[in-house]
DNA sequence: CTCCCTGCAAATGCTTTGCAACTAA
DNA sequence: TTAGTTGCAAAGCATTTGCAGGGAG
C-alpha cells in the first residue's frame, strides 16, 4: 500500500530537514531527489528517477543522479536492493523490512514487518553473527 | 556443509548424464563445466569457473563458460542469484533452500529448507500467486 | 555436408570517474 | 576565495553478441 502522495510545499521542506541532518548540503538537485523518493512508491531505479527529475524539472545529469544516490545511500538515508541483474533499485524506507518482487516486471512492494514472522531459524555458522534478515517473495499475476 | 568431493571419474559420468538428460550436448567444455558445479562448493561466480577451467583444463573462452552457464540456467540444471551488486552467483542446487550470506566476502552457504520456517507469511496483493520465497541471512564474523 | 560449438573481439548497458565550469558561503 | 557541486564525456566491468573457424554426427 504506497502512502499516498504529499503536497509538494511539505515534502520540500521535509526534503530539506532530512538533508540537513544527515549533513548533505541541500543543493537544488538533491532536493528533487529527496522529494521524489519522499513523494513517490519507494523503490526507484536510477532510470525512473532520472525520467521523473527530467520530467518535472529540466536538464539534470545521469551522473549527478548516480552520485547523489551513492551520497545518500552512504548517509543511510536509502537502501540498494540488488534483486535484478541488470538493474538496482533504491528503497527510501530503511527501517528493517521485506519485499514482493513482481517477477514480470521487476517491480518492488513493501511488506511490513508484523507481516512476516518466523517460526523457526537455522543456526548460524560457528563464529559468525546475523546481521541481517531478507525476506523476498516473488509474485505473478494468477491465471 | 559441502558435501565432500566426488571421485572425477563418477562426476564425469553423473556430469555427462544429467547434460543427456536435459537434451544438452555434452561437449567437452560443457562437460567440464558441469563437473565443476556437481564437484565444487556449490555457489560460483562465472570468474571463479572461469579460473577454475583454466588451472585445470587450459584454454576456455569467458564468453563460452557465460553461454553455457546461461544454457545451463534455461534448462534448470543451474539458478542465479544476484545479491551481489556487481557479480552474479551460479547455484547448482536448483531444489527452493534459502542462503547465507557471508557480507564480507560474498560467500554464499546453503540452509537447508528445514532449518527455516514462517510463524506467519503476509497476504498476497490482490490478482497475484506465490512464485518462490528467498530468504537471503546476511552474516559476519562475531566480535 | 550440415549443425552448432567455440573462441576472439567488439558491442551493450549500468555505473563510476576525470575534469573543467560553476555556485554558494 | 575556496571548497563543494554539476554536467559531459570517457572509462570500467560484467555480460552478451557477431562472426569465422572447427568438430561431431
Amino acid at each position: 500500500m504506497p502512502s499516498e502522495p504529499i503536497p509538494v510545499g511539505e515534502t520540500l521542506a521535509r526534503a530539506r530537514a532530512i538533508l540537513e541532518q544527515h549533513g548533505v548540503r541541500p543543493t537544488s538537485q538533491r532536493l528533487h531527489i529527496a522529494e521524489i523518493l519522499l513523494t513517490q512508491p519507494r523503490h526507484l531505479t536510477a532510470e525512473q528517477i532520472l525520467e521523473t527529475l527530467r520530467k518535472s524539472q529540466g536538464r539534470v545529469s545521469k551522473a549527478t543522479v548516480y552520485n547523489t544516490l551513492k551520497l545518500f545511500v552512504e548517509q543511510g538515508l536509502l537502501r540498494q536492493i540488488h534483486a535484478d541483474p541488470q538493474r538496482c533499485v533504491y528503497d527510501s524506507l530503511t527501517a528493517p523490512h521485506h519485499h514482493f518482487r513482481d517477477l514480470d516486471t521487476g517491480e518492488m512492494f513493501d511488506i511490513q514487518p508484523d507481516e512476516l514472522g518466523f517460526a523457526k531459524l537455522p543456526s548460524l555458522p560457528p563464529g559468525t553473527e546475523m546481521a541481517d534478515v531478507s525476506v523476498v517473495i516473488g509474485i505473478r499475476r494468477s491465471a
